[in-house]
RNA sequence: GGGCGCUUAGAUCAGUUGGAAGAUCGUCUGGUUUGCAACCAGAAGGCCGGGGGUUCAAAUCCCCCAGUGUCCA
């Protein structure tokens, strides 16, 4: 039979006695030694076999005691296998733009390494990878299997076949695991099977196999050998594919599943996190709570639990109900009686203590990477778990606060070598987003409030949109709406079955409707083929004349293109030398201007490789350029200035100040940094204050080039706070010990050359994330003369002195608002005195008195008189009152609930008089306002009112 | 990165189709009381975040800016 892709047939199996067979559920292929077996051991069929029974002999230990030493069997034996250790990487994948958090092992050397570009820190090698993976975030805790945090153990192996680099393939790699498995972990061999399943993802493809045990999946083994491409030979799923010059061994172990299976427990969370989930039960008073719900065998329910949701083939994240229903039922068929609701009573509580210490431990670990929760981004998913923590603890009815279960995670649970926010650090940002999590609560109450009051107390459900809009304005989910419903009064209030999936759908809907690859418009056609241009301007920062060739020249459609606002004029052609002084925008630093042979040189740019100069007009052949000095001296300054104050930050705040992000022009540089509360100007002062030393000290910048594996050992990924590097070679800029990282960006030689910097205020871009504005050299001079001009002319139209403005400002504020009071309570005693006086204002008709008049002033002040005309109930009256202010206001008010209403209609009189001054009007029946454009009218217009109503 | 909200009195928040800026708590004054709490009567306290626009008329509709919250990836 002829090899598909996919199959998988190795001399190994064949000579240690293994049967290939077809799965009589799933119908894929395995590899078995067990001849009578007929499924694949990862199907509904197939249950848990381990628990009460572990299948790994030799390890008594619980929790993190058991995974270190698991973790240690593992990487000491591919270590004797002549694989090389690596240190873990950061569950923030910095280095990374296409994923927040290291979601497998593998993505610690992508795309650098697997796309061939950089080479592998060792070859072959061996690490236990701390992952985090939020996507079954709600199965967490109730499935009994599912983490959002999990190390996955690996040895990778990097081969080109093509250079003869061959380490190992498949025959070796199931070697490895096969004797791993039997001889070191003492599984036993017929328990073991090697399921055929390609995989596909990414960009790449390649045969693999699933390694079950115990139907316990506890290694899958990709042979990574496939990339996407158009002339590829191989289809799946659609796309084609064909081979790569680099072939990858990409494995991963499931630490936290070996040690379920050595310890047998009911769910692998007791075997991970035994000593927080028994504090938990016993802080939350589980042991009463079951005894209230009869007699049940907590620990075998739970086993079958497991059993149970292992094969049960339901999405637990979204069809819980469903889910308990279908356990109900087995149960029975097995002999345990238990109905849904007691099935609830024990496993809610449950499912929140199992879930706490594994949302703990994946947010200790991003928080020990410094991370900063926050409202969008990396930092969102941070404090999604947190909230998640506080929900279900307040659930459980903990008085445990969520820094003091962090302090808890933190000693019993987590090694905390190689992070590089302190414990301090970790527990004030947790006792931080409790206080947050809080105050949405609060504010929750009042928005519930509100949106519940238009329906009676008695409602059972609320519409959808209602729900809908709670939680995605305020971060309510259905269930809190419907608790703090409950306890202001709407206490019927429930949440229908299968509300959180469609929730679910419709956010997927939004999404997908969102999802719209922007692509930036190329400037120059992809097919030119042109050589790279060689960078001068990194050979001496200070030069400033250069001669080239010109290799080529187009026009441009210059609307395609996005201009900074510093660029002057709009360009007309695109050229390209063979070399260049001049700095491309890239990194933040805006691209330099200048001239070309008398040619204006507006901006400049890089794509790929090829700089691209935006000139006003053609060139050719051989040509002299220069660049503005003054500009690129500025961009320096700027582009420094920005190093050191973010080493500043660091310094004073601490590691959890990153960069997020930069720019530096010729007016201002701003600078983005994560940090977890707003800066104060104390904050900002004591950062310019330590960079202004450290300018001053004069320390030299450093410009260090790297291949990009060195570049990580030596400097760790604190290099990379511009964002991930594109190139093999990584070119590092270094001052002293105060700040380091990689940056492509023109910088003075010496810091004493940047002359001054100022750090004019800071803003916030994100929760999380604060934004200082920066000026250095000419500009904070510049920044300081304005402020000074501004303070001058300021003090000047009060007269008064600079010292005494805030002074002044605030008296000339006080006295403007008791003046505005004292001619409010003068307009109303006008107000009275026309109106009181009666008489010759005023005619009475059948017992309604009728006041025609025309006054000065606003609607507002009129509004005043005429309340006071109809406020008295006694005095039925119509008052109609003109005004020229404006083009003419005339309101129409009547006494309410008199003959006076009855008998007129304000809004009708006013229509019929308000043609005379050429507008309009509207308002209630008895007070209508309006207003025109022709002042003159208003006799006619109270004329036209006095013979309408006959007076 | 993509959405969706919010900003009104010292605090917490209402404010419907654009048409006379409100409630509760707090503050102050007076009453009641041996005193306090409570209660009663009354008062003060508002650039309705800022700037433009539409309109006879904007807290309300539109645009820009600032601050702030939340959801999704």
């Amino acid at each position: 039979m002829a090899m598909a892709f996919g199959d998988i047939d190795i001399p190994y199996f064949h000579e240690n006695g293994f049967v290939r067979k077809t799965c009589r559920v799933t119908g894929l292929w395995f590899w078995t030694r067990d001849h009578e077996r007929e499924t694949s051991g990862d199907t509904t069929e197939d249950e848990y076999t381990f628990i009460g029974n572990p299948i790994i002999s030799g390890f008594n230990q619980r929790g993190k005691e058991l995974k270190d030493a698991m973790r240690e069997v593992f990487l000491s034996y591919f270590e004797k296998h002549e694989h090389t250790r690596i240190n873990p990487y950061p569950v923030i994948a910095r280095w990374r733009d296409d994923i927040h958090l290291t979601i497998a092992s593998i993505a610690d050397f992508q795309p650098h390494v697997t796309s061939g570009i950089a080479p592998p820190p060792a070859n072959p090698l061996t690490i236990s990878q701390p992952c985090i993976r939020l996507t079954d975030v709600a199965a967490v805790g109730r499935s009994g299997r599912h983490l959002t945090t999990f190390e996955m153990m690996a040895h990778h192996c990097f081969n080109r076949p093509d250079e003869g680099d061959v380490k190992y393939w498949v025959q070796e790699c199931i070697m490895f695991c096969d004797d791993l498995f039997v001889n070191c972990l003492g599984i036993d061999p017929l328990q073991i099977t090697y399921v055929e399943n390609p995989w596909s993802g990414g960009g790449n493809a390649g045969p693999a196999v699933e390694v079950i045990v115990g139907g316990l999946e506890l290694a899958t083994l990709v042979f990574m050998n496939l990339e996407e491409r158009e002339d590829g030979d191989v289809e799946i799923k659609g796309i084609r594919y064909g081979e790569m010059p680099l072939q990858i061994i990409d494995t991963g172990y499931g630490l936290e599943r070996f040690c379920w299976a050595a310890a047998g427990t009911p769910t692998i969370y007791e075997a991970i996190y035994p000593e927080t989930v028994s504090w938990l039960q016993e802080e939350s008073d589980f042991q009463s709570r079951l005894s209230t719900i009869g007699d049940i065998e907590v620990e075998s329910l739970l086993s079958e639990l497991s059993r149970l949701a292992g094969i049960l083939n339901i999405d637990v994240g979204t069809d819980v109900d469903s889910l308990y229903s279908r356990l109900s039922e087995r149960l029975l068929e097995r002999g345990v009686g238990v109905s849904v609701t007691q099935l609830k009573a024990v496993t809610a509580p449950l499912s929140a203590i199992y879930a706490i210490p594994d949302h703990m431990h994946a947010l200790c670990n991003m928080l020990g990477d410094a991370l900063i929760p926050s409202n969008s981004k990396a930092g969102y998913l941070a404090r999604m778990l947190a909230r998640r923590v506080c929900r279900m603890k307040d659930e459980l009815g903990l008085s445990i606060s969520l820094s003091e279960l962090g302090a808890h995670h933190m000693d019993v649970n987590l090694d905390m070598t190689g992070f590089s926010q302190s414990r301090d650090g970790i527990l004030q940002i947790l006792d931080l987003e409790e206080e947050r999590y809080h105050e949405m609560l609060r504010k929750g109450e009042a928005a519930v409030r509100t949106a519940f009051s238009k329906y009676p107390e008695d409602i059972q459900q609320v519409p959808d949109e209602v729900l809908f809009k709670l939680a995605e304005e305020r971060g309510l989910q259905p269930e809190m709406v419907a608790s703090i419903a409950n306890s202001l009064g709407w206490k019927d209030i429930r949440i229908r079955v299968g509300f959180s999936a469609d929730m679910a759908a419709r956010n997927a809907q939004q999404t997908k409707a969102a999802a719209k690859s922007k692509l930036k418009p190329k400037i120059l056609d992809v097919d030119l083929n042109l050589p790279p241009t060689v960078r001068v301007f990194y050979a001496d920062t200070s030069q400033t004349h250069f001669q080239a060739n010109v290799l080529y020249c187009g026009t441009l459609d210059p609307s395609s293109i996005e201009f900074s606002s510093e660029v002057m004029g709009i360009p007309t052609h695109a050229v390209v030398l063979d070399q260049t002084l001049f700095y491309p925008e890239g990194g933040g630093q805006l691209g330099d201007s200048g001239t070309i042979e008398g040619r204006r040189v507006m901006d400049t740019r890089v794509e790929g490789s090829v700089i691209i100069h935006l000139t006003d007009g053609p060139l050719s052949g051989l040509v002299n350029g220069e660049i503005s000095w003054p500009r690129r001296k500025q961009l320096m300054d700027h582009h420094s200035a920005v190093h050191v104050v973010g080493g500043s930050a660091r310094a004073l705040l601490g590691a959890h100040i990153w960069q997020a992000g930069s720019s530096k022009g010729e007016r201002y540089a701003r600078l983005d940094v994560t940090h977890y509360r707003r800066l104060t100007r104390d904050d900002l002062d004591r950062i310019e204050d330590h960079a202004n030393e450290l300018i001053a000290s004069n320390l030299e910048i450093e410009k260090l080039v790297f291949d990009r594996a060195d570049a990580d050992a030596k400097f760790g990924f604190e290099l990379y706070q511009g964002g991930p590097p594109k190139y093999s070679q990584i070119r590092v800029i270094r001052i002293g010990d105060h700040d380091v990282q990689a940056c492509g960006g023109t910088h003075h030689d010496q810091t004493s050359e940047i002359g001054e910097v100022r750090i004019i205020r800071s803003s916030q871009v994100q929760d999380g994330v604060e934004r200082l504005q920066i000026v250095a050299g000419e500009t904070a001079r510049e920044h300081a003369r304005r402020q000074e001009r501004l303070l001058n002319e300021s003090a000047e139209a009060l007269g008064v002195s600079i010292e005494d403005l805030p002074k002044a400002v605030n008296r000339f504020f006080e006295e403007w608002k008791s003046q505005q009071k004292k001619i409010e309570s003068l307009e109303a005693e006008i107000v009275r005195l026309r109106t009181s006086g009666g008489g010759d204002e005023g005619i009475e008709v059948d017992g309604v008195r009728y006041v025609i008049m025309e006054a000065t002033g606003e609607l507002k002040q009129m509004q005043k008189m005429v309340g006071e005309l109809t406020r008295d109930s006694s005095k039925p009256t119509v008052a109609i009152v003109g005004s020229r202010e404006g083009g003419g206001k005339i309101i129409v008010a009547i006494t309410e609930e008199t003959i006076a209403a009855e008998k007129h209609n304000a809004v009708e009189i006013l229509n019929s008089i308000a043609v005379h001054i050429g507008g309009g009007g509207g308002g209630r029946p008895t007070f209508a306002q309006g207003g025109g454009s022709n002042s003159d009218g208003l006799d006619a217009a109270l004329n036209a009112a006095k013979s309408a109503l006959d007076l």
